[in-house]
DNA sequence: TATTGTTATACTCTATAACTATA
DNA sequence: TATAGTTATAGAGTATAACAATA
């Protein structure tokens, strides 16, 4: 039989274009994005580092998110070059809703999986994910 | 905890990442259609239905994989409209070598489970993937 | 001079449509 | 006219490097 990585990448590419921005209300990046924003507003430059992008894709993943009204860049007064990224109230709203519809996308994905067995998948690929270095 | 759609993301992104063309000697994709030809040859028409491709992009994994004299393309006397792509012998060895690139890349994916858990992932990863439409 | 954010550029991928040759 | 394959073209996505403002 193939092996798991061939099997990952079909799965994954089956569920991406599920997760379409007209579906998901927002590209599947700004999706992550604003999942870290969600406990609190962030200095820019530390969002490459959780998301594993590079400061260039973050700033254009930033515009298309500030163009929706989903985020806020502020000046950091202390150190005006810095921007202090906060997700908006119109973000949080986007954000429940995109919870709402990975939620079910996910229940159709793993549709021919017991919940039991779901369970089961999901906890052994968060600890494949944990023992990797970070990526988008 | 974040859903397993996003899981799936990220560990895809970092096992595709790892199967780089260097690495692997070929295009992740490159080598997904080889496995198609692995049994022996098939027309180019039918090529796209296993992997999800267009035929426009299926024309150019094959001219790459032509170059590097991997495949051959023949047309057929019976319709000389269409093509019966084959493996070379030289694409059967480098098939061979990115398969065993690609074992290695999984046990490194997957290090942080145990074989048995590995295993159950591969069964239920599996299970998942032949419940839905095909896709590259 | 170093750092934060931005812009410019280019390169790969992917998707669509037009074209050639055979039927 | 319809089909198999190809080519051309344009649109994302991604990566690199140059640039402006601030420290």
């Amino acid at each position: 039989m193939t092996n798991s990585i061939l099997l990952l990448i079909q799965l994954t590419r089956n569920a991406y274009r599920r997760a379409s921005e007209d579906v998901l209300g927002m590209k599947v990046k700004a999706y992550m994005l604003l999942q870290n924003l969600r406990e609190g507003a962030m200095p820019q430059a530390e969002l490459p580092g959780c998301m594993h992008l590079d400061a260039n894709n973050t700033v254009l993943l930033l515009n298309d998110l500030e163009s929706k009204g989903f985020v806020e860049r502020r000046r950091d007064p202390a150190d005006r070059r810095r921007h202090i990224v906060a997700i908006t109230e119109a973000g949080t709203k986007a954000l429940a809703r995109a919870d709402r519809v990975m939620a079910s996308l996910e229940a159709e994905v793993f549709a021919s999986l017991s919940p039991e067995e779901q369970a089961t998948f999901r906890d052994l690929l968060a600890r494949a994910v944990a023992a990797e270095p970070a990526a988008v």
